[in-house]
RNA sequence: GGGCCUAUAGCUCAGUUGGUUAGAGCGCACGCCUGAUAAGCGUGAGGUCGGAAGUUCAAAUCUUCCUAGGCCCA
């Protein structure tokens, strides 16, 4: 007969494949109310609020947001399990410049045909539409969150509540109308973002201009002062020297003091005899040589004006070209402006916005820029200040529009001060109560923000939240009211951003408001919109204090190390400049996704892999899988091999439950339990190894080391079950009496184990888990694994003496794995169960493994051990032979009693009594 | 150019305060099994710890420099 029919194999519909193209979705579907479900189920836990950091609204989600987006997820489920309520409101970032520039883009030459109220309209649809196409990639996913009401800063409750947090910043006096240089096209007559420049080249002067120290100066530097000295600066902008304030040289660099011209001249040791050549000198003969340190706060003579120049340090000065003097101008460059900051120079600008310089500027007033450069080289020259001059072909900032030049100019933009009410002291207060995870972000943030200028929140745009200041129409003062923003909000609660665009000033003035300076009563609009940092920054006031679960300050935040310098800070600024502490208990940050080589991935290198082909070729599982193992702290990588490892992983650890459910087919708890005690000591070790397990996994998801979880699973899966557990029980699942309780033993543990295991993996593998949750025998139609919480283990845990003995036996079990290997090899056994195992071993060893003398041979998977006392020390010596008797048809043991039994001569005395038992 | 960070087997990761021949799993090679079967088991080969110099009795671990890469600035 076929003894295969009389043994107890495993049944399972859970199928080996996954085919994760269709579970995923049919799970979706069955998921649509589980994230109500799961937060009812936590109604009146402790909370944990991981406060979401929102996309911006434009274009395909990539592979940095999946990463984000997931360990997002795997946190917020993680904490779930652990019994919080931790509810995800995700959201997105709907204003800006990139979506404006998208829209514009697709109006083609349409775009200056439509008003800017229909613009802002065409931004909304435009970015609608991306939040929704951003939302299903996002689901699909399996993030699970509150995505049938994210928060959109574009709401017009949002974008209300953000006017209402700017008019704070009015009302403590952090707000403010200063000067900074931005690109601007005199042709189109507007301010341009840098993406809306393109470099070009182009012709300009080149010119070496002549600084003359002060009286008295050169002295000071021993210098003799019977002669001019000056510094020399290059310049390809001469229409720029009217607005000069300064000369900057470089702390570090050497410059040299060099005769020239009956004179003396000063320009980088470097660059000397360059220049030399280039004024029309002849040799360089040096008379005495500084660190540029030591120039700093000379005074020199403006070239064309009766003016101080100082020399001021600066570190953006480059060796790379000129004279190592850098012309400083603070109204027309980036670099002169932020050291303009910090010697406090002027921000002048003669410039108007027609590229015309003001009418009273000297010499030069009504001129056109840069056509004026030929005015000002004369003037120079006429001044005797000019060395040189020539032309070069350099590469130029140009309009993208009209292609025209364009030129740098101070403008008037809207500042939040970082002094005022000691924001920056605060925000660095504020800083270090913050848990920053790695640790060094907290130093990289500390240096930005000690370092970084005022906040620039103004923007020469359409799409995004008015800053709604206003001007009297009389002397043009500005007029920063909290009152007035606060009209302005009651009003874009119902009408958005719009309201301030559109209604009347009347309708924002309160009672008797008058101008400051001049009295007046009559005002105009402020056009400027706010940066849309300000906007997303705003998020942990307008949506923690508003959605029901959430609170403030965020238990954790999350997002790439880029935000260090983005919305962590912006945030943080937000609330520290509005009276609170940082908005976030912890802040965890990640790399990037890269591709195998640690190279960033990009569309011209063709190194790109999308979300949605890992999806479509692996699955989600896999995709969250693969963010699982990986140390996200650094950059992470991304490659088709490692695809192919992980979803080989995937496959195993499905197999492993696999195994688990077709083996408790039969099992019902109720009346089939073994109590622990009762238990083979085996599987009571396997179940402390599972409770060590999980202890550990939760101690590292504490430290948010995620990725500890991956390899100490799977490594469970493969070495402790796959290979110990699962290859030793079998013989007690398989061949045993079904009710037998050895038999129900190794089911209670494998019923256990799965049931504790499927919740540790839900929320890496929250399908996988779900679709477990349903195979296993109790299940409940309509439950999900993900309301559950992780199981209490503590119940597994067995004492140290059992532990210590079976990992002793494993050990023994390691070596005799290898000699058995030998025997293969030699073609004296194919099979362990072939084998007959002789262990010579110490006294002591002796009486240690004698206690497992009816184990040992199901632990080594061999037919029969003998133990034999012999030799000393710590050394067993293992040999092996052909196992005695014959082989057993039924459990393929081999054994001396087969065919002892007439009714089954083919099998042994043990398969007998449990064919009998049924 | 500056700030912060990273570099251990083909892949993903461990390597405690510096202390024997640098570990694991996967992959690979070879073999076993055919009662988890497009599964399962075993054995084995893989590393000048990115490179160089230094400190030390002793360095993957500490210092400096270099190379490659990432983020943010300029």
């Amino acid at each position: 007969m076929d003894y295969k029919d009389t043994l107890n194999l495993p049944e399972t519909s859970f199928p080996m494949k996954a085919g994760l193209n269709k579970l995923e979705p049919r799970l979706l579907d069955e998921w649509k109310g589980l994230y109500a479900e799961i937060r009812k189920s936590r109604d009146g836990a402790p909370k944990y609020v991981l406060h979401d950091g929102p996309p911006y609204a434009n274009g395909d989600i990539h592979m940095g947001h999946a990463m984000n987006k997931i360990l997002k997820d795997m946190i917020v489920k993680i904490k779930t399990m652990q019994g919080f309520d931790a509810p995800y409101v995700p959201g997105w970032d709907c204003h800006g410049l990139p979506i404006e520039l998208q829209v514009d883009k697709k109006l083609g030459k349409k775009k200056n045909e439509i008003t800017k109220k229909e613009k802002r309209q065409l931004c909304r649809d435009y970015a609608r539409e991306f939040v929704d196409k951003q939302r299903d990639s996002f689901i699909r996913l399996g993030i699970f969150g509150e995505w049938d009401n994210p928060y959109l800063t574009m709401n017009y409750r949002y974008e209300a509540d953000t006017v209402r947090e700017l008019a704070k910043f009015m009302d403590n006096g952090s707000l403010y109308q200063g000067l900074k240089p931005v690109h601007w096209c005199t042709s189109c007559q507007t301010a341009l973002a840098e993406a809306e420049v393109d470099y070009e080249d182009h012709k300009s002067p080149s010119i070496y201009v002549k600084f003359t120290l002060g009286l008295g100066e050169a002295e000071k530097l021993g210098l003799p002062p019977d002669k001019e000295s000056s510094v020399i600066i290059w310049t390809t902008t001469p229409w720029t020297i009217p607005a000069n304030r300064a000369v900057c040289v470089h702390p570090g660099f050497e410059y040299s003091a060099i005769e020239y011209d009956g004179g003396i001249v000063i320009v980088a040791l470097e660059l000397a005899e360059s220049v030399i050549k280039a004024i029309g000198g002849e040799e360089v003969v040096e008379v005495k040589r500084f660190k540029g340190e030591q120039l700093e706060n000379i005074r020199t003579k403006h070239p064309l004006y009766d003016r101080v120049s100082p020399v001021i340090l600066g570190l953006h000065v480059t060796l790379e070209q000129g004279t190592g003097v850098v012309h400083t101008a603070p109204g027309h460059g980036a670099d002169d402006y932020n050291v303009g900051l910090k010697y406090g120079l002027e921000v002048f600008n003669p410039v108007l916005s027609n590229g015309k310089y003001v009418d009273d500027l000297e010499f030069f007033g009504g001129l056109k820029v840069p056509a004026a450069n030929s005015e000002v080289i004369e003037k120079l020259t006429e001044f005797g200040r000019l060395l040189s001059s020539k032309t070069v072909t350099h590469s130029y900032p140009h309009c993208w529009r009209c292609k025209k030049p364009i030129i740098f100019r101070a403008t008037a933009q809207w500042f939040i001060s970082m002094k005022k009410n000691d924001l920056r002291e605060n925000a660095l207060k504020s800083i270090k109560k913050v848990e920053w995870v790695p640790s060094w972000g907290r130093e990289r943030i500390h240096g930005m923000v000690e370092n970084r200028p005022d906040w620039c929140v103004s923007r020469q745009r359409s799409w995004g939240v008015p800053i709604t200041t206003l001007f009297c129409k009389k002397c043009e003062a500005p007029l920063i009211s909290g009152d007035v923003a606060r009209k302005a909000a009651d009003k874009m609660d119902k009408l958005g951003a719009d309201a301030w665009f559109d209604l009347d000033v009347a309708d924002f003035l309160p009672d008797g408001i008058k101008c400051g300076e001049c009295g007046s009563a009559e005002f105009e609009k402020e056009n400027d919109i706010l940066d849309v940092w300000f906007d997303s920054g705003v998020s942990h006031e307008l949506v923690l204090n508003s959605y029901s679960g959430l609170a403030s300050p965020a238990d954790l935040y999350l997002e790439g190390s880029d935000q260090h310098r983005g919305w962590f800070q912006s945030s943080l600024l937000e609330s520290v400049g509005t009276g609170k502490g940082a908005p976030y208990k912890a802040v965890l940050t990640h790399g990037y996704a890269v591709d195998k080589d640690g190279k960033k991935m990009s569309k011209s290198v063709g190194n790109v892999i999308s979300p949605k082909k890992v999806i479509d070729r692996y699955g989600a599982e896999v995709l969250r899988l693969w963010i699982s193992s990986e140390n996200y702290q650094e950059e992470v990588r991304i490659s088709e091999e490692i695809l192919k490892r992980i979803s080989e992983a995937y496959r195993k650890i499905r197999n492993t439950f696999r195994f688990m459910i077709g083996n408790i087919y039969d099992f019902d708890e109720k009346t089939d339990r073994v109590p622990f005690e009762e238990m083979e000591e085996i599987d009571r070790f396997i179940l402390d190894r599972a409770h060590a397990l999980q202890d550990k996994v939760l101690r590292a998801f504490d430290r948010y080391e995620y990725h500890y979880f991956y390899h100490s699973f799977y490594s469970f899966c493969v070495v402790d079950l796959s290979s110990f557990y699962f290859d030793i029980i079998k013989d007690r699942i398989y061949t045993y009496p079904k009710k037998s309780k050895g038999r129900r033993a190794a089911q209670t543990a494998l019923y256990d184990l799965c049931r504790q295991m499927v919740r540790l993996i839900s929320p890496v593998l929250s399908f996988t888990a779900e679709e477990i949750w349903q195979n296993i025998p109790d299940y409940r139609q309509g439950s999900s694994v993900h309301t559950e919480q992780f199981a209490d283990s503590s119940s597994f845990k067995t004492d140290d003496a059992l532990r210590d003995a079976w990992e002793y036996l494993w050990d023994i079990r390691k070596d005799v794995l290898k000699l058995l290997e030998d025997k293969r090899r030699d073609k004296e056994i194919g099979h362990s169960l072939d084998a007959k195992v002789f262990l010579e071993v110490s006294e002591s060893d002796f009486g240690k493994l004698e206690l497992y003398k009816k184990e040992l041979p199901f632990i080594f998977i061999v037919s029969q051990v003998e133990l034999i006392k012999g030799g000393s020390g710590d050394e067993i010596k293992i040999s092996v032979a052909k196992a005695d008797g014959q082989k057993c048809e039924r459990c393929w043991n081999y054994n001396t009693d087969v065919g002892e039994n007439s009714e089954h001569p083919n099998v042994c005395g043990r398969c007998v009594s449990h064919l009998a038992q049924g």
